[in-house]
DNA sequence: AGGTTGACAAGAC
DNA sequence: TGTCTTGCCAACC
């Protein structure tokens, strides 16, 4: 698969359970900068055997991005709950849930 | 090669 | 805050 994708999976998978980044976060962490976009396609065809928490990642607004109401935005706010993370009109407080992680760490673990 | 599309972001009000 | 506009950039027509 394509070596972009991969990339912006490993970082997704770094985020623990009970938090949420956002799109250009990931990006930014993944080397790439300016990419948020490439980050909500890479989330659509991460591989389920992967588990890749898809969900933990949100707009930079902190709102989900599929439409309130949809199945998706559904399902996503379930699977937030289910952690702690709690969902208001569609929307998570990243006052409160944003992860930050630790820089040096995280290169760590990306780097194998 | 040029136009459109999107699981986005930031700024203006 | 909510809505709108503009900027972005890779992937597809």
């Amino acid at each position: 698969m394509n070596p972009v994708y991969a990339r912006i999976w490993q970082t997704t998978l770094q985020i623990p359970a009970g938090s949420v980044a956002s799109y250009g976060q990931i990006a930014d962490l993944s080397g790439l900068p300016g990419r948020a976009r490439l980050v909500g396609k890479a989330m659509g065809l991460a591989p389920k055997t992967m588990q890749v928490p898809w969900f933990r990642v949100l707009r930079a607004d902190g709102k989900i991005a599929f439409p309130a109401g949809s199945e998706l935005a559904e399902k996503q706010k379930g699977q937030l709950q289910e952690e702690g993370v709690v969902v208001l009109n569609n929307r998570v407080k990243l006052r409160e849930f944003q992860w930050q992680p630790d820089l040096s760490e995280l290169l760590f673990k990306l780097s194998y």
